[in-house]
DNA sequence: GTAGGGTTAG
């Protein structure tokens, strides 16, 4: 083209985008402006786009000066490009201030800036704005925010919020979307209710790679690492190729179920038999697989073989270092240890395992002199935690004495009494020992125990065998959709479940349906 | 000619 305009600009720019090259859509946009061709908001959409790709924050800024230099800061789609890229560079606080400064914004920035969120491990705000939009009139999720919503839940462990927005899927008639269904599975895995997602899964028609990873990837977090190997067989005899993080979950079941000659002869096979070349993340599986089972000097060895930066060496060298502490290996913890500080990567936690792991040996001066190290350079570490969220309440844990959390007394004579059926079942005590637990038995308290009002307030009148029943709401509103879908999620996740009294939700009084308030 | 969603190791 002799003289290509803004439109032959742009559409260029979006094809090489659209082909995974951002970095050469931006030098169009570049060429684009010598030739004194004039971008306009459909520009700017594009290189926007390209920035996020690259999650380059700088030239993102730069942009963003000339979308506001170019006045075209007021359009919708700019800056609900906008915002993804701010998210997805990381930068949540620029997001919202873009979010914020929109006259007028649809589902898209919305979903934009709540899964800006929820990316950014922030869930809770994620989940807080998707409750500002269902409050808006006339608003609705469609599939794309649904999954983002589910992806939040997922990082909360937030089951019942995730069971509502299921019911939302269901009730959208979003099941079979491949994304959305995916996310669920992960979402109950993370939930703790693997049974669920393994439903869930098994009502995919046809489910492609990533469906199979989350389901590969929650049974071996579970434990059930045989179950996992056998979905990834069974994704191997529908033809369906495993990619890099469906090895990342195989390794992983390998892993925690003690199966180190499998995993290896996988590690072996990955690039051979399907094409997957392994990185650091398989290795630091592979190291974590054999440091577990006490082969300190093969995980070191292979640590020692991989050239890596420092950003993806952490987890490696972490995994190597964690692993020797187990075993009381000063001599590799220490190397792996001073790997990390050198590189200025997980500091904080390198001391402190390195200083128990002087103290598993008996080596009090070298314990003692850490710790002296750590205040001299004021290093800090912030303690971890795991939680549990039961009827709206979140019961938090840390590391070490569990009475000191809330109703920590009846924690801890649990945990003597899981110890007591541990040991009726053949666990050999101390940290080395591998755990599995009865799904199908776990799964049943959980509906109990934490299948709170919040359900039964939404879908009501529900009973549950064995003579336990949830407090029926009286005057419950529920339009025949949401009744269906509630019939539906039943058959999937509640089969316990057992609904009552189905012709009262016939009718609802005074027009709307109460779903929207259940939010 | 433009914007949004899912799986990832210690």
């Amino acid at each position: 083209m002799r003289e290509p305009n803004v439109i032959s600009f742009t559409s260029l720019m979006a094809g090489f985008i659209k082909v995974g090259r951002p970095k050469s859509a931006l030098l169009i946009f570049c060429k684009m402006l010598e030739s004194w061709v004039l971008p306009n908001a459909f520009t700017f959409a594009t290189v926007v786009n390209a920035c996020s790709m690259l999650a380059d924050l700088r030239t993102g800024q730069k942009i963003h000066s000339h979308v506001e230099m170019f006045g075209v800061q007021c359009n919708l789609v700019v800056c609900s490009s906008l915002i993804d890229m701010y998210g997805k560079c990381n930068n949540v606080d620029d997001a919202r201030r873009v979010f914020d400064g929109m006259d007028y914004r649809n589902v898209v920035s919305w979903t934009s800036m709540i899964t800006a969120y929820g990316q950014n491990a922030l869930g809770e705000c994620a989940l807080q704005l998707f409750r500002e939009f269902n409050g808006l009139p006339l608003s609705s999720p469609n599939h794309f925010m649904l999954a983002s919503v589910i992806n939040a839940c997922a990082s909360l462990g937030r089951l019942v919020s995730g069971k509502v927005a299921h019911a939302a899927v269901i009730r959208r008639g979003h099941e079979s979307n491949d994304v959305v269904a995916s996310a669920l599975v992960d979402m109950y895995a993370k939930c703790g209710c693997i049974g669920y997602s393994d439903k869930v899964f098994r009502r995919i028609p046809d489910p492609s790679v990533i469906p199979y990873t989350s389901m590969i990837v929650g049974a071996a977090k579970y434990g059930l690492g045989k179950f996992s190997l056998d979905i990834f067989k069974e994704m191997l005899d529908r033809r369906i190729k495993p990619n890099d993080v469906t090895f990342v979950g195989v390794l992983h079941a390998c892993s925690h179920s003690g199966l180190v000659d499998d995993g290896l002869e996988y590690l072996h096979s990955m690039h051979k038999k399907h094409g997957v070349v392994p990185d650091t993340k398989h290795y630091t599986c592979v190291v974590d697989m054999l440091g577990r089972t006490g082969r300190l000097d093969e995980a070191h060895q292979l640590a020692k073989s991989i050239q890596v930066e420092p950003d993806q060496g952490a987890l490696l060298w972490g995994t190597l270092l964690s692993a020797s502490r187990l075993y009381g290996r000063v001599d590799i913890a220490v190397e792996a240890s001073k790997w990390l500080i050198e590189s200025n990567q997980q500091v904080a936690a390198a001391y402190v395992t390195m200083s128990n792991t002087y103290a598993m040996a008996g080596k009090w001066e070298n314990v003692h002199s850490i710790r002296y190290e750590m205040k001299h350079y004021g290093v800090y570490k912030e303690p971890g935690c795991s939680w549990v969220e039961i009827r709206d309440s979140a019961y938090v844990f840390y590391a070490g004495d569990v009475s000191l959390c809330a109703r920590g007394s009846e924690v801890a004579s649990l945990l003597r009494e899981l110890e007591r059926r541990m040991k009726e079942r053949g666990y050999v005590g101390g940290s080395r020992g591998l755990v599995s637990i009865d799904v199908e038995e776990e799964a049943k308290e959980e509906i109990v125990g934490l299948h709170s009002e919040r359900l039964a307030l939404a879908f009501g009148l529900i009973s549950i065998p064995k003579g336990v029943t949830i407090r029926v709401m009286k005057n419950l509103r529920m339009c025949r959709d949401c009744h269906e879908a509630f019939k539906l999620i039943s058959e999937i996740v509640e089969r316990d479940f057992v609904v009552r009294d189905v012709n009262r939700f016939h009718h609802f009084e005074n027009g709307s349906c109460t779903c929207r308030d259940f939010w």
